[in-house]
DNA sequence: TCAACATATGAACACATATTCATATGTTGA
DNA sequence: TCAACATATGAATATGTGTTCATATGTTGA
């Protein structure tokens, strides 16, 4: 998959494609992508994610850990509950960016 | 894995979320948004993409053809050859925003 | 029209992953 | 410590998808 490196030492570039990809990967999920939505704003609880997306705790939990690991989001508890939030708000800004490209007219209706 | 739809009439947000997703998980892929990173900035052959990324015509066509699908490229054909690029700027745009998120201090080396 | 090149397409396969279910861990109040 | 709640985890499965290979389509120059 990856092509090989003929080189001994690693172009930084490279490492950095893969962790955009990584980043990208995770946002390219509707269920995560609607996890991530709801956390942008404030703080949520795990259960309240699953109550207003209705999906199970399990399944929330599971995006959760993955959007943790890869610093989209970060947990804090508040009692017995978890309260997630992004980490910084370049994740909004990717999603505005991207919001502005759904909206481009030409993107609409048109046909090869 | 959609939640149900309680509701006669879909939410256009709801829309939003998957075409938002559509569009990341195609940028999720490191050969994927390898391509895309080569064509953001000229135009680009396909045999070109091909010898510099060290990848079979056949994939980079595979991938160029989901990357049109979703308007995040276009092709122009140039005697023999297809050159492809970015169909407008706000790829980069994301592209950057998440290089930002990439680059924060907080985000390497930091253990839970 | 034919050969040579450039790109696209379809099928098949191997691998990744989203979801579910059962269970475990952790926290609070009594 | 115990019960009740909140979240996390692991295994299993079904589905999705990236890649390869063979082949097809399209273009140019002779």
């Amino acid at each position: 998959m990856k092509p090989q490196t003929n080189t001994v030492v690693r172009l930084d570039a490279e490492d950095a494609v893969v962790q955009l990809a990584d980043l990208f990967r995770l946002m390219g999920d509707p269920t995560r992508l609607r996890i991530i939505l709801r956390c942008v704003n404030e703080p949520i609880s795990v259960g309240d994610i699953a109550e207003q997306l209705m999906l199970s705790p399990s399944l929330v939990s599971h995006h959760l850990r993955l959007l943790k690991a890869a610093r989209v989001l970060r947990g804090e508890r508040r009692g017995k509950q978890i309260f997630y939030s992004a980490l910084d708000d370049h994740i909004r800004c990717v999603i505005d960016d991207m919001m502005t490209h759904i909206g481009e007219p030409n993107y609409i209706e048109e046909v090869d």
